[in-house]
DNA sequence: GATAATCCTCCAGTCACTGGAGCTTTTCGT
DNA sequence: ACGAAAAGCTCCAGTGACTGGAGGATTATC
């Protein structure tokens, strides 16, 4: 069979129920049948769209990436340099980040090195947070 | 002169005039004094608790762990333990992150490789991003 | 003393959900 | 076949961390 409630929808997917319901609100994805009773079915074409979103936003792609690449990946037969650029962008973006994080990581080390602060007043975390002078890292710089 | 405007302190700590005025409703910092005119007023102590704390936020401390830190950091001659470990949790947690974001670095690039998809069809980021079969990464496992 | 810049409060909106109240429908055991 | 329990429905409100605007008062500058 391939009826499935919302709930079965969102044990498939992993998309909690309400969200599917949000998702359906900002169309993001269609409105699906109807039983008598005014309960959503769905086929396994709505799973495969809600699992292509979950995925999707699980690797942190933005919500406006995801509509595109939806879009995108209605027709077969069209090229991919856009779903590809897409991604490229996106790539470039966690390559990005990673960098940032990786300075950070070292001024958070930075802080807790020289070991045995003691006290509040002598603590370089206290320190390097108080007065940013201390911390040498040009925050909004490279963003 | 130890006396700042709300559009001072903004300039010099670069956190928003209404983001202060936030601040000091969620009780970030406190209620300043006031001109004849009702205008807020600012010293050179709540500059510094600014900028501890927008260099913190920049760093991506949660707003938790900022308030902790901040209630921390009052008392000088307290040790400082409590706001090493809080560092140590978030060095954690950036190293956490960095991690998660390579792997996800290396899915992002594998879906590029292989070059030529050419057509939404055949390309290997709708595979991926249709079925996470095709992906091989568990994602919410190490979360 | 006029005029521009800044300030005030209050309220609404953002994003991406999440949760509850109160009611109806479906499912399931007997 | 029937009654209870589970799951569904709509609507509305709230979250976090701000951001922006309206409409009006105050301050700074020339
Ligand atoms: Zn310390
Ligand atoms: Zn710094
Ligand atoms: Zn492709
Ligand atoms: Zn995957």
């Amino acid at each position: 069979m391939s009826s499935y409630s919302i709930g079965d929808l969102s044990a498939q997917s992993g998309v909690k129920v309400p969200t599917i319901r949000y998702y359906e609100q900002i169309g993001l994805i269609a409105a699906p049948a109807r039983t008598e009773g005014n309960q959503r079915r769905y086929g396994s074409a709505e799973l495969n769209r809600l699992r292509f979103i979950a995925h999707a936003r699980d690797m942190g792609f933005a919500m406006d990436s995801l509509k595109s690449m939806l879009s995108l990946s209605t027709r077969k037969d069209a090229p991919c340099a856009k779903v590809d650029a897409i991604v490229e962008q996106h790539l470039a973006e966690v390559d990005q980040r990673i960098k940032q994080l990786t300075r950070l990581r070292g001024e958070l080390a930075g802080m807790l090195s020289g070991g045995h602060h003691g006290t509040v007043g002598e603590c370089r975390v206290v320190e390097v947070l108080s007065d940013h002078d201390h911390c040498g890292y040009e925050h909004g710089a490279a963003a």
